[in-house]
DNA sequence: GATGAATGAGTGTTCATTCAT
DNA sequence: TATGAATGAACACTCATTCAT
């Protein structure tokens, strides 16, 4: 089963205002799922807070859970979009994966309420419509898996595929971390301190395996 | 502020009966969270579920949030006593650490649908009541902390205390990896592949940082 | 396929008071009904028009068509138990079907707004409900098929099976034509005149069909 | 009282192109209700099935109700046009009458999702409309009564005024029968043995009467 | 202490209709 | 004339909670 983006229909035809629309019904949603959750938000409470009538706000979704979906969606191609500006990812090296997992952390940290909205939210997205975001963390998680094989190519770490794999889960997760116990790491760290510590803790050990031979 | 475990007033005297009663209801309620959510379950199912009328869960318990914060506290409790029961956390030793980690994992591993349901539901407790559980989370995090401490103290590991801190948390958090990245991480390794390979990751770097002195 | 009577499950346990609340429920929504038709009456409207709140209604029924369909079999119901009040369904007589006519007409203009609405509305039950109105509505067709059939057996008419499906058939619309087409009907005719010229009409060809020879 | 037809506002000027879109719309929603019925098809619906953006439907008709009142008169319109074509209306005779009412059940049964819309949901049309259909109907009555008279004139039937009226409202509901209740009649005969039937039952009494004197 | 019938505010969703373009 | 985006009143139905028995 190959997964594209999940289609979203619309009573409205105008793609162009679909586009807008949907935009503002996304951003609203997610201040207020990220103050009440997505179960405590009520349909009227987004369209109100996107500005648009209940009948308007269901010409452009079909249910609530669409706008978690796009809600989820958004946040991912945000998170990607910001990613893919600030980082090359056809380079391969350990200090361009260090960059990368900071520059990972950055826009984490940028999008701290989107993300932990997602993070928390998506669990209620219907059986149909998890795969298509599950499919967007692996996709996440791709990008450094990548990164991490270029490096191991260029021989400046010595990891094999199963280690590339978790290595980068891992990464991504140390992301996510930072916004669903924020309650406590912000109150121990900076987001520098956070990154910096992070990083060393992520790689030192693989950084120097070559130095002192393999474990089993 | 000093927390202590929050009183659930019940308007049935009898301790030993609340105590009782209280644990099948959890015992449902888990059951039925971790199918369908918290929000998705209702109180009748609950009451249903654990053999009683709605009006006798009412006796119990004054709000259907009171279950969920039941379910939390005793999700902890159980964790923390399958932890305790298979660890001295008076030792310290890195090999000491290992074995937490791993009686830790294995631990997750047997209470995965109930740490799932923690995981994802705790957000819903109101901001009265959650304190309590994230100091539950502090309090697992003082275990791995302790622990760490020792086996510092004791020349086998050079770690300062913030990075003793964020070890610990690490721990904590690589350990509910494995519930809520369970749709990826289970495809991938065993439990046993995948304790082992974290273990490698989380402790090589600080293992053999000795031998190869500070980074920044 | 048997069908016996559609059970509509209720929350409430005691039978006693579902049958109590669902008749008060029953006679409201029959009210309703008839006054705005099954598709512009309310749940609310119901559950005010019978004393309760809408929880309540919801507490004796799944959904708005199951008081549809407990309206229609409730209506068929006092039909049959009038009819057999006040006719004897053992005789077999022209007399005794005569007898039998008027009395149906009788109760279909006692009940006139009550099968009016069942005729109009029950095409709104689902493909679910629907064959257990039919049935009923078969049920009442048999009680003349017999009764003709005895008198055919007397010797006192002379119609084949066919004929005696059909003309029970005639008697039934007949029947419930003095409340589909009163706007016209009551106009021209009394109860009593109706009743005496349609037994005319329906039983004038067949009694003397003897006499005069059978038609192609 | 005389009611015309009652004439539907439109906010287009060209009565050719009202007339012309009118007919694509009715005929779009006359499919519609036969399959949903009235209440549960939308305006929408009806606009794309006759290929119209919502707002042309609303610049040929003023509300939903209006297209039934169309449905209903054009379905009218339907069944005496094919009448009209089929059976001279100048005659009387009883061949004539039996003629007749063989051509009414084979229109009935050729428009019959047709008849049956109608039968079933002008009901719903308001007060102000309701009327106007009735109208029709009871033009229609009119079709049989004045055959019948004519039949009587010639001296082939012996009925009185009241006898004529009603026999030709038994014949009108006797058509409509094989549609509403088409879910039993169906499996019992053809529609030519109903008819034949049916002739034989509404006429042998009338018919024979010279022969045997009046009943009380 | 136990029961379960009663409550009604609240929810997601629909749809006839309007009106600016 | 034709379009279709916008509207919001209205609807069926849910469910946490109460309280009389």
């Amino acid at each position: 089963m190959v997964l594209g983006r999940k289609e979203v229909p619309s009573l409205v035809k105008d793609e162009k205002l679909i586009e807008k629309r949907r935009g503002e019904m996304v951003k609203a949603a997610v201040n207020l799922f990220k103050e009440n959750g997505f179960h405590r938000t009520t349909t009227r409470e987004i369209a109100k807070a996107s500005g648009f009538s209940i009948g308007t706000l269901y010409e452009y979704i079909r249910s609530k859970e669409d706008i978690l979906y796009l809600v989820c969606d958004s946040i991912y191609e945000g998170v990607k979009e910001k990613l893919h500006e600030q980082i090359s990812l056809a380079e391969g090296s350990i200090e361009h994966v260090k960059k990368a997992i900071a520059v990972y952390f950055n826009v984490v940290d940028e999008m701290q309420d989107e993300v932990l909205v997602m993070y928390q939210e998506a669990k209620s997205l219907s059986r149909e419509a998890l795969p298509y975001v599950l499919k967007k963390e692996l996709e996440m998680t791709a990008i450094f898996e990548d990164l991490l094989h270029r490096t191991v190519a260029q021989g400046e770490l010595e990891l094999n595929e199963e280690e590339v794999k978790l290595l980068a889960h891992n990464i991504l997760v140390h992301g996510q971390m930072w916004t669903f116990r924020r309650w406590s790491l912000r109150k121990e760290y900076t987001l520098e301190e956070y990154t910096q510590m992070q990083i060393n803790l992520l790689l030192y050990g693989v950084l120097n395996r070559s130095l002192t031979g393999k474990t089993s």
